[in-house]
DNA sequence: ACTGTTTATGGGAACGTTCCCAATAATGCA
DNA sequence: TGCATTATTGGGAACGTTCCCATAAACAGT
């Protein structure tokens, strides 16, 4: 049975409220005193409960963190970059993942508010309108959206610029000489970041006069993906690039392609989105977009804590990402056989 | 501000009493009490504090989880299975991380003691002896280990075989062919796995009378890395094998050994530990012991519900390890060269 | 020495819930 | 009808803390 701060302060002798006023440092208290209630506090290994403070205080000393899934580097670095600010912050963190799904989502989000949480930063399957977020503004709960590209929203976000940099890399793909250019997508219900990724990759296409193709919309941690890409690639007139919503499904696309029989770069260029630890690994070394995925952890977390201080911050802030090219992302060899005037653009992608 | 359970029964017109009857299904409600609560409880929103319930009941449906890092996916995953086995048990988690780093770890687990959790699943970095471990067992705190092989303690731990595992893994490779091995491995301080896979190497190596090379520490997730292998293949007689106590260091090495020219596993064969799920999408796969991580965490959390449920457990479990060969461990040129009687076991081993 | 002010401490209500104990109303049975 | 039993409900203490208010002691200034 663990000591409480009576306990403490009938070994001390004196009253709860001295042991209290020590323990929040809050105003003076006689040095013999002082020197007693520590000596007791050692002795009896007291540590004052969270649960009773924050009952009294009304206020938590722990945020909710809300991802889809923790298997994805992507969110575990993420949350680990929270967690190092939490903890200098002096907040622990609850966590709870969604598996990409709305319901459980907003199951996991109630369960989060009843633990009384000071806030909540959220990785939301649709950051727009979403059961969840309507939950959390009714219990008027502080809370800042993580990688949720909220752009309509006027709430606190960290994210990266989803449509623009796919739109950057997809114009970089063109600019090596690519023309048909395919993409694959985490399932649009599942990840608004998925949606808005597919638009960047329209906006360049249909501005460079290419065709569009429709997206290739696959579950995000099921095996679904290999058959969907072999098919793809097995059509007359496959795509000479492929694009990924994320690193994992396009280390995925690469591992299917490999089956298949086709090299990459050689004969298809690969990117993802993301910039995880381990594409920067691989030989070639995967071309992605990166984001600063702990950074954002900790600047949500940042955040947050600027918001719960009462300082309001409204505007979603974007963080910037990275382009890497070259690698997994090269010169199309039909582009090269047939168009002289790709030759240039192909080779400074090539050196990128 | 949140509606109490008064205000639910103000509103249905009967007393807090009957409205926590209600919430805890305890005794029978006369009917239109029940509609009543019900509906007043769907207007106000209303969703019980956690506090005020765990402050009385005396216990939280919480459990602390400290692991060393969420960006090694070995810890994410098996977060994820704790996390997946929790919700089923209607239970949160509050996450907290070392950062492989005793003192931390020891603060981190004060803090959770602090919030009252029912239980604990831990990695630490020593799991026989830490100041962590000190602090809980003086609360009387439930908890699982989980990936510490604390054979030498009767708490109970979900691991691997970390020192079978190993020799397996060394019997292998020099099945394989190899004769000189070496061994990277994280700071044995900040990892006891590290230390018994170690151990496991050294045993398999004097079995077959092999010179044992002394470890090669260095820290997790720090740079060090690369300078140690670089150095260690440009000494004269280098290994023909690398062993790596974990994945993330061998796609460390296998990178850097790109970088100094030499191929895997031509010129010289790699394998790790964990068997992350990225190891096997690479071409070469990692040769690796594969450990189920996301199970290991559902057990783990099962394991712990056993016990907070009054059944005790006090022997450590080990969860079954597969060998991935072959993929980045093949058979050394020079030992096919000079040895004719390693060719069997060679080829065999390139087959797997 | 008397008042006014500071310094150090104690007492008790409150936070939102559970749960024991009582109290009332309703029912069953002789 | 009377009494025992059951079905519902209400009241209040308790959980461990904080914090407002009160109190006592010490001290300074006249």
């Amino acid at each position: 049975m663990a000591a409480t701060i009576i306990d403490v302060a009938n070994r001390a002798g004196c009253s709860k409220s001295t042991v209290s006023r020590f323990l929040n440092g809050s105003t003076v208290i006689a040095e013999g005193t002082r020197a007693r209630i520590a000596q007791a506090i050692d002795e009896m290994g007291f540590r004052p409960s969270e649960i009773g403070r924050s009952l009294k205080r009304r206020l938590t000393q722990t945020v909710g963190v809300l991802v889809p899934s923790l298997t994805n580097p992507v969110f575990a670095s993420s949350v680990a970059g929270i967690q190092a600010q939490a903890r200098s912050a002096g907040r622990s963190i609850i966590l709870a993942t969604s598996d990409y799904d709305p319901d459980i989502e907003k199951e996991a989000v109630a369960n989060l508010l009843g633990h009384n949480v000071s806030g909540l930063i959220l990785t939301l399957c649709n950051g727009v309108s979403s059961a969840a977020l309507d939950l959390i503004e009714s219990a008027g709960c502080p809370f800042v959206l993580l990688f949720n590209d909220a752009v309509g929203s006027n709430g606190p976000a960290i994210s990266v610029d989803n449509e623009g940099s796919a739109r950057e890399l997809t114009e970089a793909v063109i600019s090596a000489g690519h023309r048909r250019i395919a993409f694959v997508a985490a399932h649009f219900a599942s990840s608004d970041r998925s949606r808005l990724r597919y638009c960047g990759y329209t906006t360049a296409l249909e501005a460079a006069a290419l065709p569009v193709l429709p997206p290739l919309e696959v579950h995000f941690e099921g095996g679904d993906t290999s058959a969907v890409i072999a098919e793809l690639f097995t059509q007359p007139d496959p795509p000479t690039a492929l694009l990924c919503s994320t690193d994992i499904l396009a280390l995925t696309a690469m591992a299917t392609l490999r089956d298949l029989g086709l090299t990459v770069p050689n004969d298809v260029s690969v990117a993802g989105f993301d910039g995880i630890g381990l594409g920067a690994m691989l030989s070639p070394p995967l071309a992605t977009v990166a984001q600063p995925t702990w950074d954002m952890g900790f600047e949500a977390m940042r955040l947050l804590s600027e918001q719960l201080a009462g300082r309001m911050i409204s505007a979603p802030a974007y963080l910037p990402h990275a382009l890497r090219l070259g690698g997994t992302l090269a010169v199309p060899k039909r582009s090269i056989a047939t168009s002289m005037n790709n030759n240039k653009a192909g080779r400074k992608s090539d050196e990128l």
